[in-house]
RNA sequence: UGGGGUAUCGCCAAGCGGUAAGGCAACGGAUUCUGAUUCCGUCAUUCGCAGGUUCGAAUCCUGCUACCCUAGCCA
């Protein structure tokens, strides 16, 4: 898969029930071409659930050569903000789709202010008086039918009258409002007489102070979808009881003879990821988080962040499906993709964690070698490296056990591993302080052992990877979480421990990483450099997926 | 207590009357100078439950049960 997503990756696409529905209406002449949209509201970053429905609107556009918009869902000023519009422009990007056009439901302020003139002029709608407490008390519950508004049976000459007045300003917020005419006892209450328009003093970021007056979503989509000649508008489960209320609208304002259909599908839920903008917004206003865009945050902005990529994204959206049952999909099938796709893109190189010294006793003192080593095994056009060896060596703390348990075959005393690209060494000693901590290892090299020598006396069975100590970089690692995780009642709570930081050295390479690039650190995991905290002398890097291991501690 | 949805392996998910795809996870085993990768192999006589129709049902019918959504002048 390229960087861009392509029409190929989607021909021969997984269908799902959508899919099905379009294969019907364009086989029985409904359709001849589709066209779909993503419509966020610029009210918060764009997160991995977008992602799904981004990767399903425009896969589906792609799949069938058809047209998919990116509209801007800007019908309540009080709640949107520009800084989200570049923001999400660019992780559609990032994503890797192009959208047909850019759109904003405000641009279409006229035609919904004209349909709603025409809704009153049939006597399908009123302008009410009734306060918002008043019209929640009126709604009745959802067992018991509600009850009509006094202001229900206004003329139309008068609901005309008044509906104009709202436009003017002489309505303050919260008066009145404009309300669709259709029945108060029905036993969906989005058909309760909804509001469609209200009263909001506020400055729109497109319109400017041109209304006072914004159009409610339910009556607002319909209207955005049919004008853009949207075929198939496809939204989350929750607004399957607004169905009824959108087929109302498109065909009692009756502008467009061949409306678009609603579709409902289950949106995305990960394990330990919180997909709440609400929330989202929360920890980042407190400053638990240091953006939308911390590594830790669900966002696209985060995930991007943290190293993953738009292929594996797209990869993780078509694998997990389509459907209507509510799901919650394992953070491991995410990891799984993000470790696939990298596999075969980054370069290797070594680090270590929980440092431990080595002392190579035989080996010269102020002398050192290069060592050659490929730069990442299965891909052989991304060549090889030289990493210094010499008498002082770090290795991995995870790859030395004083008592070894049963199955460890990396360092323990006594024992004889591979040092990747070198030689062959052995522990003898473990040498400690007062207190009882390890200060260093002694160990012998085998000369005869060095690699590409083609030594074949004896074997090892494990090979661990080393840095050279004089001339080892020192890294910091944040080993990210993912910010959430589940408490004793089930329940997912913010993670403290989601931010560790650890430190650790890495071979000499290191210093030339550039900000974003991915690397596979040995043994450790995929790590991707920081793209703002890089410097010379403090090279930070931020793990991403941890690699799996037959062998746990 | 109304209305609308959904129930297939630990987690996603195909299946649409003809005898349970695939992915993740897990577990074996082979190769490996990363216990990675790769590679083979195992992993639902059973489809929320109970009946019924049928030569034949996850798929049709009936009745239950569980869970989700829904009473914003948010989207």
């Amino acid at each position: 898969m390229s960087d861009r997503a392509k029409a190929s990756d989607y021909k021969d696409m997984r269908s799902n029930f959508i899919h099905d529905i379009i294969d019907e209406d364009l086989a029985t002449g409904k359709w001849t071409s589709i066209a779909t949209r993503f419509p966020p509201e610029p009210n918060g970053y764009l997160h991995i659930g977008h992602a799904k429905s981004i990767c399903l609107n425009f896969g589906t556009a792609l799949k069938y050569g058809g047209r998919c918009n990116l509209r801007y869902d800007d019908t309540n000023p009080i709640k949107e903000d520009m800084e989200f519009v570049n923001s999400i422009e660019q992780d559609v990007r990032w994503l890797g789709f192009d959208w047909n056009e850019r759109l904003w439901a405000s641009d279409y302020f006229d035609t919904m202010y004209e349909a709603a003139v025409a809704l009153i002029k049939q006597g399908k709608a009123f302008v009410c008086n009734l306060s918002a407490e008043e019209i929640k008390a009126y709604r009745g519950t959802l067992t018991e039918p509600g009850k009509e508004s006094p202001y229900r049976n206004r003329s139309i000459e008068e609901n005309l009258e008044l509906f104009e007045r709202m436009r003017a300003g002489e309505f303050a917020d919260g008066e009145v409002v404009l309300r669709a005419k259709i029945d108060m006892a029905s036993p969906n209450i989005n058909m309760r007489d909804p509001v469609i328009y209200r009263v909001a003093h506020a400055s729109h970021h497109n319109t400017g102070d041109k209304w006072c007056i914004y159009p409610m979503y339910d009556f607002a989509h319909p209207i955005e979808d049919a004008i853009e000649g949207i075929t198939h508008s496809i939204c989350t489960l929750e607004f399957e009881d607004h169905r009824p209320l959108y087929d109302w609208v498109l065909q009692e304002v009756g502008f467009w003879p061949n409306p678009p259909r609603q579709i409902e599908f289950a949106r995305l839920n990960i394990t330990n990821m919180l997909m709440s903008k609400r929330y989202l917004k929360r920890m980042v206003d407190e400053g638990v988080v240091s953006g939308w865009d911390d590594p830790r945050m669900p966002t696209i902005a985060g995930i991007r962040r943290r190293g993953y990529t738009p292929e594996a994204i797209r990869k993780f959206c078509d694998e997990i499906g389509v459907a209507k049952a509510n799901s919650t999909v394992d953070i491991a099938q995410l990891e799984a993709f993000v470790r696939d796709d990298l596999q075969d893109r980054v370069e290797a190189r070594n680090v270590v964690t929980n440092p431990i010294k080595v002392i190579i006793t035989n080996y010269p003192e102020g002398q050192m070698e290069l060592c050659t080593v490929e730069n990442n095994r299965n891909v052989p056009e991304f060549g090889e490296r030289e990493v210094p060896f010499g008498r002082e060596l770090w290795i991995d703390g995870d790859d030395f056990m004083e008592v070894p348990e049963k199955k460890y075959f990396r360092l323990f005393p006594g024992n004889e591993v591979r040092l990747k690209g070198a030689y062959y060494i052995t522990c003898n000693e473990v040498v400690k302080d007062e207190a009882g901590n390890i200060v260093e290892l002694h160990c012998t090299y085998d000369p005869a052992t060095r690699s590409g020598l083609g030594f074949e006396g004896r074997k090892v069975k494990g090979t661990i990877h080393f840095v050279e100590a004089t001339t080892a970089v020192k890294i910091r690692i944040r080993e990210y979480g993912y910010m959430m995780k589940y408490n004793e009642a089930g329940d997912m709570e913010f993670d403290p421990e989601s931010l560790k930081e650890t430190w650790g050295y890495a071979e000499p390479l290191i210093k030339q990483a550039a900000p974003g690039e991915r690397f596979q650190f040995f043994r450790k995991g995929y790590y991707i450099a920081d793209a703002e905290l890089t410097t010379d002398d403090d090279k930070v890097f931020n793990s991403i997926v941890n690699l799996k291991s037959s062998w746990k501690k």
